[in-house]
Parts: structure tokens; sequence; C-alpha cells
DNA sequence: TTGAATTGTACAAACGTTTGCGCATTTAAA
DNA sequence: TTTAAATGCGCAAACGTTTGTACAATTCAA
């Protein structure tokens, strides 16, 4: 790399000192007073020596990286891909950068990616937790680093997040089934330790409950396609089949799609299907999937918008907000009553 | 934030100095002659007080940054975020850490975003450039910076690039369409001015002309969604409609679908498509999607790889490798001889 | 003419590391 | 014993910024 330019180079060529120098390209120019001309010296002998700041250097002398760090399980799930896209574009609106980390859905690259991201004196966090320990991350919080959870969070932990209210989802889709006529429903779930999981089941389970059914089955262990596919398999092995499935997620639901293709059961004829989480594609599919999505959107901004409220304003509240899914109704629902 | 822990801390707290601790907890105990004892108690005191280096500090010291970026035109983009996700755990595997930068499509942005990571100390960049405007890249590439432009690339400018061997696939995927009877192909582009663009299109052009055919039709100018479902709209309003669609990214074909869908044309019975860029997702759409995959997960390696050599060994040589698209055929393509 | 106010600029320390060099102290060899 | 080698560790400078303070020169009022 050709020696970079800093702000000693500027100040030797304007004769001027580094001090001068770094007050005007800070702005700070009026502020100190600095003369007209030499303000358009400086300014001209930075661009002439295409001066880049260092972003490092500053940040040693006065603490602010202008940073925040966001980790999700998997960039390739396109919901996370949306929300880093998201997040990564309003981040920047605040005069920020985001580093994205991916824990690939394990725990203990989180912890890694964290404190690397530590290191690098990030200002915030932004997370999608990929596990049930949350120790490790409210250290950082009761460190005084501003952290949001957001999707998947813990219960009765003091940690603000934002997510969906993922109980009335599960349970609003669970009801337009059983509404439906749908009795024999078996829902496949992602990580069972997962908060949001955990209330899906609960939704599903309280819907089907006051139906007056016991009779149902929630399988899978985790959020991958590869579960969504085998527990499909499985599903239509047994001599009761279901006449509905309620996948608890987009990759489960892809995985689900794919067993059924091969087994040739047909949606909505032969099994209806409902999923969490939207996503394009969805209504080209064979048959489109009803859905519930979650407000994508809105809780990328709110989350920034908590989180920039921490680091400017250094709010203390502990805030905790689900917003309502919105069920999309398409094709993959039959009414068989 | 609480006042961060660093090795003066465990210098005071271990009664050593702090070249000593700098020593041990970077891994030259042995190289120094650092005493074992020592060494057991400056790694204790670091646990004991969750001591956390501070890479900034580090850098500007030494001026290694272990940090690369990335930067894609859209992260909402299933392609890229492949392409992000697989970079990420790659980078990882090198003791690097990758930002993430999504230009959004706009030049603009990208040249800001590239800015605000040379700040940050970059030591290598891999990009996806979203333009035809290759100055500000080639700049930095002259300045020393190790950079791989994946993807997107500028032809007749030395810099160093992974792409796919696009016009071979445009061809072939042209060529796959004549060879089912299809006559009046239209073929919807991308950013005209694009590298990969133009080669899909001259593909596209250079079989129709092999095959005898001059009367196709070659519309678009944009990566999104939008542009594939307007223009496949206007495709059908015209006297002479196309008996099958040539769509040269994901982006456009889910625009594409979209269109179909709205005006009720059934793929392949009323038109055949078939769409550069793979996605699990199309193997499940009503149709599955005939396409043109990508070898994004060697793309990503090899980009690594020439990035590294070009960090670690200093290597000079500007590569510039096509890597074989490959041809997923599956049942939007009607054979209508 | 004097003194105060204003204007324009610079010194030097600090941020948390890393590292070339050098200095004790101990051990081993003669 | 004396001397050389080996062992263990620390000093202080440097990386590129920012900033509290200070100081000189100019302008202005009296």
């Amino acid at each position: 790399m050709a020696p970079k330019v800093n702000i000693n180079d500027i100040a030797l060529k304007t004769g001027l000192s580094i001090t001068t120098v770094s007050r005007v390209l800070n702005g700070k120019a009026e502020q100190y007073r600095i003369g007209k001309k030499s303000q358009q010296k400086i300014k001209e002998a930075a661009r002439e020596l295409n001066y880049i700041p260092n972003q490092y250097a500053a940040n040693l002398r006065t603490g602010k990286s202008n940073t925040i760090a966001l980790i999700v399980p998997s960039l390739n799930n396109p919901f996370f891909a949306g929300i880093a896209s998201k997040i990564n574009a309003e981040v920047r609106k605040f005069g920020y950068i985001t580093i994205i980390g991916d824990s690939d859905e394990n725990q203990e690259i989180e912890k890694i990616e964290l404190l690397q991201l530590m290191s690098r004196n990030i200002e915030g966090l932004i997370i999608v937790p990929c596990g049930n320990e949350w120790e490790h991350i409210k250290h950082l919080h009761d460190l005084g680093l501003p952290v949001i959870c957001i999707d998947r969070y813990f219960e009765n932990v003091d940690l603000p997040y934002v997510s969906t209210d993922n109980y009335e989802g599960a349970y609003s889709a669970t009801k337009y089934l059983l509404d439906h006529g749908h009795v024999s429903i078996a829902c496949i779930q992602g990580v069972q330790a997962a908060t949001p999981n955990k209330l899906r089941v609960q939704g599903f389970e309280d819907a089907m409950k006051e139906a007056g059914i016991t009779d149902y089955s929630i399988v899978g262990d985790d959020y991958s396609v590869q579960n969504g596919y085998l527990e499909t398999k499985l599903l239509f092995q047994h001599k009761t089949k279901p006449t509905a499935i309620f996948s608890l997620n987009n990759t489960i639901a892809m995985g689900c799609l794919k067993a059924l293709k091969e087994e040739k059961i047909k949606i909505p004829e032969d099994v209806s299907l409902i999923t969490f989480d939207d996503h394009p594609y969805l209504d080209f599919l064979a048959t489109p999937l009803t859905c519930i999505a979650q407000p994508v959107s809105d809780i990328s901004k709110i989350a920034i918008k908590f989180l920039f409220s921490r680091i400017n304003n250094n709010e203390k509240n502990i805030n905790q907000v689900l917003l309502k899914p919105k069920m999309k109704i398409k094709e993959s629902v039959r009414n068989i009553l």
C-alpha cells in the first residue's frame, strides 16, 4: 500500500499547523476562527492530496467509532438479509456504518464475532441471537453498550428488544386453519428453546386447545430447510396424515415444499400449508403460500430508533416491544368444511 | 459505556510492564523469553478483568486492520446475500473480518461507502460494482489496495475479477430456446453499460444471428423487479408476442413472473421463460424455472484466494477469470417444434 | 498612546497499542 | 573466582488524530 496522506502532509503543504488542519477538516473552522484563506488552502490541499481521514486514529482520541454492529444467524435467509439491508441503509442516515456479522446459527461463532466487534469499538449492537444463552449479551449491555435484540429475544431478561407478536401470529394462523375445518394439524418448529419459537408453539397450542383439540403433533427442532424437509417426510409416513401443516418459519417452509413436491402431495388439495415469514417469491409458487408476515421494515426502524436514543441520549429504559404480524391470505389453505 | 480495561490495567495488576503484557497477549512470549509464571499471571489477569483488545489502537501502530470490505449492490437480492454470506464465512478463516456495504445500486452511495471504508483502513476490497464508472475503483487499486471485482466487472480495465462466463451462459440459454423451436424471443436486460449485461446480450444476439434470426427485441435497462414487470407487460401489448422470454437476472425474472401472473399468461404453455441466476425457490414456483446458475460459491472462494494472495504475498498479477455457468433445466421452456 | 478586545493560529498531551533496543540478573563455562 | 552466555523484562518512541490552553498580532475604543 502506498503511504497514506495524513493531516501532517496537509499541514506541511499549506504551511499551517496540524491543529488548524484538523479543525478545518472537521468543520470547526468558525468555532475556532480560522481565516477564510486558510480554510480554502487546507480544503484544496486535502483534495489535491486525496486525503482520507484515518477513522481509527480519530477514534482512539475521541472514543467515537461511528460504528454499530448487526449480527444475524444467516445472511442466506432472505428474512435476515432483508433486515440487514434495511438496517444498513437506515444507520447510514445517522452518519454511522454497520458491521454485519453472520453467526451461522452457531452460538460459539456468535460469541467470537461479538468479541471481535467489541475490539472494534462498536457503539451499539443489534442482534438476532441464535441460541438460548443470553449471558454474554447481557454482559455487554451491563457494561453500558447499547444493545437491542430483534426478531429473537429472551423473556424475563432485562434486554431491550423489538420483535413480532409471535404468539398472536401463531394463534391467528392456527385459528385460520381451524376455521377452515382442519383438525389434524402438524406444527413444524425451529429451535425449541428460542423465545419466538416457544411463543409460536404456545399460540398454536392455545388455539388448538380452545378448539377442544388435544391430538396434534409438534415436530422439528431446527430453523433449517433440512428440518422442514425431514419432518414433512416423516409426517406423511404416519397412518394418520395431517390435513394441514403450520411451518414456523420460511426455511422450514422451503423444506416442507421440497418434501411435498417429492411425495407429490398437492397444496392445498392434499394438505394445507401456512407459514411464518413472507417473501416475494411466495406469490409465485405453484400454490401461493398463505403466510404470517412480520413487519420487517418497522422492526428495523424501531430498533434503530431505540439504539440511537441509547447512544445519543443515553436513554436507559429497557424498551421491549412486539409488533403485530399480518396474515397474508393466499391460496395454500383449503376449506374442508 | 464503562471505561474499558486496557493493557495498562493488566500491567498494574500484575506488576509487570505493558511491554510484557502486550507480548504475552500477542503470543510472542516465547520469542521474547517471558517467564512462565509471568505469562500465567498476565493471562489470568486478562481474563479476570475481561480485557478486550483495542483493535484500533493496535492498527494505528501496526497498520494492520485485519479487515476487508465487501460492497454489493443489494443485500436484498438473494444472489448477493448468498455471496455475502459465503465471503463472510471464508474471510473469517483467515482471521479477518468483513465489513459489508450495500450500495443500493447507486454509484454515488458506492463512492461514499468506499471512502468510509478506506477511512477504516481496510486491507482489501471485494466489490460488485454497481455502475459503469470504474475510475474510483481503479484508483484504489493503483494506490496499492488489493481489489477484486466479482460478478460485475470492467472490460479492458486492469482490475482483477472473478465472474461467470456470461457470454457462454447467455449463448447456451438462447441456443436452448432455439433448439426448442422458439424464434420470437424477447430478452429483458439490466443495466446496459454493465459488462456482464453486455456479454449476456451479446451471447443472446450471437446465438440468434447464428440461427439466422434478426428480428428479436432486447428491452429493459435496470436490474430491478419493476423493470422486469414493466417490460413484460409491454411485451405483451405488441401485436407479435414473444413465445419465449430470456430474463437476464433473478430480479428481472421476478418482475416477469409478476406480470405474467397478472396477465394470466401461463408458463410454459403460453410463453417459455429462462433466466440467469438460480435460487432455491425457483424449484417450487408454479412452473420451476429453467435457469443459468452461476457458481456463487466458487466465485467467492476464488475471489478470496486472490485477495489474500495479494494481501499476504503481495501478488501482483491482475487475475481475471471467468467460471462456467451451469444450465439447470426445469420446466419453464416448452418445446414448440 | 494605551489597554482591552478580537482574531488567527500553534504547542503539546492524550488515546491504547507495538516494538527496537538495552539493561539487569542469573546461570554456565573456564 | 572471572567472564561469557542466557534469561527476563522494561524504556520510550511511534502510529494519526483531537483538543484545552496559550500566545502573538491586529483592531478598536478611549
